[in-house]
DNA sequence: GGCGCGGTCGTACGGCGTACGGCCTCGTTG
DNA sequence: CAACGAGGCCGTACGCCGTACGACCGCGCC
C-alpha cells in the first residue's frame, strides 16, 4: 500500500516525464535505458503478476541493470505508475462511432471495460489524483466529443461521463478481484465458496438473514458461481444509459 | 501495498474472528486485549491518519502493548483490517423508511455515502472478496429488504443494489481523493490547479484538446474546483435511480 | 507442589523504497 | 591531443514494513 500516496511535491518534475520533455543526449551511443523501456517493462510486469510484483528492483533486474539506475529516468516509483497509467491510456482505440449518442456511449463503456481487463492492475493504482498526462487528455477529449452535442450543459456531460465510467470501473474491479482470488487460491469461485459454506452455516442462526440467503442463492444458481461480474455490468450500464436517456429526452422536449 | 491481497489460506480461522467463536477465557482476571479494543483502536488509527498510518507497531503503542501481542488475537494484518471493516459496517443505521421504492434506495445511497466519509479508508481497504461477517450480511439483508418488492426478480434485485452501492463508492472515493490531497499538500483543489495549471500550459499545444479544456473550464467554474464530487455523486445517483425506474415501470406495465 | 498452558513480547529476517556517493565513459574544450 | 566535467550507472546502507520464532511468566488445575 501507500506508494501512490505521495503528493509528489513537484509539479513540474512529474509533468515533464509525462509529457516526455527531455533534450535527447548528445552522446553517440544513447544511454542503455530510456523512460519508454523502463515503462514498457513496468507493465508488463504488471499485467503478468499484478501490481505487487512491481517493484524498482524487479523493473531493474528486468532490464539487466542496477536497481538504482531506474532512478536516473524516473523519479520514484509513484511516478512511474503515474507514467505507465497515462501510457495504458494511449493505447485506447478512439473510433468514429457511428449511430447515436447511446452508440457511442456504449461503446466508450466497452473499451474502457477491455483497457481495465487488459491492465487490472489500474484498478488499484489510480487511487491519487488524475494523472494529467497527454493520453489521459486525449482520452478524455475523445470522450467528451462523443457526447457534447447531446443537449446537455458541459457540467452534466461532464457528470454524464463521470458516472458511465465509474459504473465500468466498479464492474471491472468486481471482475477483477474474481479472477484475482482464483489466481491467488487455485480454485473457482463456486469452489471457493462451497469450501466456506460449511464454516458460514455454522455460525448462521437458521433462518438469519431470510432475503440475502434468498436473493444470494437465486444469484448463485442463475450465474453459475456466487457472483457474476458481466452481467453486472451489463445490467448496470444499460439502467444507466436508461437514465440519462431521461434528462436527454427531457431536455430535447422543453427546448 | 499488498496487504489485502493474501487470500487468507484458512476460511474457519478467519471466520471465527469475523463472527467471535471464541470461549471465554477461564483466568480470573481478563486478559489485558480483546479483539475488540485492538479493532477500536485501529479505526480509530485509520479513521484520524489514513491506512498507511496503520501499522501493527502503531496499533501495539497505541494499545500499550508489544507489537507482537496483537497477534494473539488476530492472524494478521489483512485480518485485521476485515474485522475493521466488518465492525464498520456494524454502525450503520437500518432504520425502516416510510416511502416508494425510490426513497428507500436513495436514503440507503446516502448512508453509504456517510459511511465512507466517516471511514475514508474502507474504500482503499474493500479491494478483496467481501468479508462474509455478520454485519455485512445484516447491512446486505436490510438493504435487499428494502427493494425485495419492486416487481424485479431477485437477480435483478441484486443488481440494482450492486449498481446503486457501485455509484455511491465511486463518488465517495473521488470525493477523498480531493479531501487527502488537500491534506497532503496543504492546498485546496482550487489552489492546486493553479500551481498545476502553468506547467501544464508550458506542454500544451495551443487549440489541442478544444473539448476538454471547454468543459474542464466550465466543470471548474461551475463548482468553483476543478471537480465537484458532491455535484457528480447528486447527479449520478438521480440518473441512476431514473434508469431503474424504467425497468420498474416496465415491469409494473407488462404484469 | 508441580505442571501446563495461554498471554506477552524481544529479537530477528527478508522485503520494500530510495538517499548518497563513487566510478566509469565519453563529448567537449584549451 | 590531453585534461576535464557531466551524465549514466549502481553498490551500499538506512529506516520502514509484516511477521516467525522462541523465551518468559503467572495462573488454574491435578
Amino acid at each position: 500500500m501507500a506508494s501512490e500516496r505521495k503528493a509528489t511535491a513537484d509539479p513540474a518534475r512529474s509533468l515533464a516525464l509525462l509529457w516526455r520533455t527531455r533534450e535527447p543526449t548528445s552522446r553517440s551511443a544513447g544511454p542503455a535505458l530510456s523512460v519508454d523501456r523502463i515503462v514498457r517493462v513496468a507493465i508488463d510486469i504488471a499485467d503478468a503478476e499484478g501490481l505487487d510484483a512491481l517493484t524498482m528492483r524487479r523493473v531493474g533486474e528486468a532490464l539487466g541493470v542496477g536497481t538504482m539506475s531506474v532512478y536516473t529516468y524516473v523519479p520514484g516509483k509513484a511516478e512511474l505508475v503515474a507514467v505507465m497509467i497515462d501510457t495504458a491510456y494511449g493505447e485506447m482505440p478512439r473510433p468514429v462511432v457511428e449511430g447515436d449518442w447511446r452508440t457511442r456511449l456504449e461503446r466508450i463503456a466497452r473499451d474502457n471495460l477491455a483497457l481495465y481487463q487488459r491492465h487490472p492492475w489500474m484498478l488499484r493504482a489510480e487511487t491519487t489524483r488524475p494523472v494529467l498526462g497527454p493520453h489521459l487528455m486525449a482520452k478524455y477529449d475523445y470522450e467528451l466529443g462523443a457526447i457534447v452535442d447531446i443537449g446537455l450543459t458541459d457540467v452534466e456531460v461532464d457528470a454524464v461521463l463521470t458516472l458511465v465510467l465509474g459504473h465500468v470501473k466498479s464492474a471491472a474491479r468486481a471482475a477483477s478481484e474474481v479472477v484475482d482470488l482464483e489466481r491467488e487460491t487455485g480454485m473457482t469461485d463456486g469452489q471457493w465458496w462451497q469450501s466456506h459454506a460449511p464454516w458460514l452455516e455454522t455460525f448462521l442462526k437458521p433462518g438469519a438473514y431470510p432475503t440475502a440467503s434468498r436473493v444470494g442463492t437465486a444469484a448463485g444458481q442463475q450465474h453459475g458461481a456466487a457472483y457474476g461480474p458481466e452481467y453486472a455490468f451489463e445490467f448496470g450500464l444499460q439502467r444507466v444509459l436508461d437514465g440519462i436517456a431521461v434528462v436527454v429526452a427531457e431536455r430535447a422536449a422543453s427546448r
